[in-house]
DNA sequence: AAAGGAACCGACCGGCGGGTCGGTTTAAGG
DNA sequence: CCTTAAACCGACCCGCCGGTCGGTTCCTTT
């Protein structure tokens, strides 16, 4: 079973650099010489193990991008407590650089889904359906919040949800690659004065 | 003059056509023949009035979309009134389409400005200086609105204009290319339940 | 009307990069 | 061992596209 080992350990080494100068420099920008010189791999290898450049980066959404903004910003919501803190909560680790994720998973999708809406549907497509589960999982968590009483009940929860989501993806082109880190604190105190908004107001005694 | 004219108009049709391409396509996307096909123009022509790409596309930035975001985004703001209704008014006319903007000048920020930090800092810098003017005159709005008393005294003008500018920029990644109508309704109605978190309380009588 | 230059033409160049393919090394199975 | 195929190598191919250049047309100036 070695040679499986071996094929797993190259797709992985192969995926993980991949994310890395895909991010750093964007897909377009990034030709497969610079991923390989980096990894002492060829093109021989690389073309033995996927089919195309668009293929491996099919493969590199759904086994590390997808998986981390999951694990990021839609498990977390997977709770019975009061939504507003814990998507804060949420965003505010994922936007933590420095623990599980060296790399902003969520902050790429933007960066992402800009450069292929207009070039490769398909891989956009791809992209938008994570934002869009993030999305449906958040409507979801607010809609219980309003039924617990935690958030008022004029509030429009699916408008919500694409608020928070913009403005957590408007973030990243402003911060872009200058790891701001006053930007990140700003936008989490103008977040929570929004929440502040939709919160249910306690009744004054 | 009438060379000096022909010139002009030359080159008008060029930055208009081409701006409605890479915005279309983006600009790493589009080639130039893509443009000069529809315009019914040579290579020779264009390289007459232009000495390269990317100077043409720093033309076309200069001359039609800083104008224009300037136009939608900053020159209503130069009033006394109260700033939140007006900022707020001046965000919905420019996502309104087929006023004087049938195309969303200041939503293709968001893609010019992924599009370039990663491939031509020069460029991205010229649009990022565009977002810079816009963010100056929100919080130089907003600081009146503190002093006359329509904003509460605990906000952070800096932090409230960067997360108004920064959800704005990202509805673009919700948006693409789908003209969704209700998704800007919506994100209007959330902008002002934040407005409504930054506004200086009545005393209650 | 002749000269001169601006506006424009379009065939061609050359680098870049995704993808190919015949060959070599390595390790699993008999 | 010795065969077989997986893993890997790297020279090469080829389409794309920004940019060049020698030429033609058209307007302006004298």
């Amino acid at each position: 079973m070695d040679k499986n080992l071996k094929k797993r350990e190259t797709m992985h080494r192969l995926c993980a650099k991949g994310l890395e100068i895909f991010h750093e420099k964007g897909y377009y920008n990034t030709n497969l010489d610079d991923i390989l010189k980096d990894l002492s791999l060829s093109k021989g290898a690389f073309y033995h193990h996927f089919k195309s450049k668009e293929d491996y980066f099919i493969t590199i959404v759904q086994n590390l991008i997808q998986q981390k903004v999951y694990a990021l910003l839609v498990e977390p919501l997977n709770t019975q407590e009061n939504p507003l803190p814990v998507i804060l909560d949420s965003i505010e680790q994922a936007l933590e650089p420095g623990k599980a994720n060296e790399i902003a998973y969520g902050f790429m999708l933007n960066d992402f889904i800009t450069e292929f809406s207009k070039r490769n549907k398909e891989i956009a497509t791809y992209l938008r359906d994570i934002l869009k589960v993030w999305e449906v999982n958040l409507v979801s968590i607010l809609k219980r919040g309003k039924v617990d009483g935690h958030i008022a009940r004029h509030v429009d929860c699916e408008g919500a949800a694409s608020y928070i989501i913009a403005s957590y993806l408007g973030m990243r082109t402003l911060l872009a690659e200058s790891t701001n880190r006053q930007l990140k604190y700003n936008y989490v105190q103008q977040l929570k004065l929004y929440f502040n908004a939709i919160e249910e107001r306690q009744v004054v005694a």
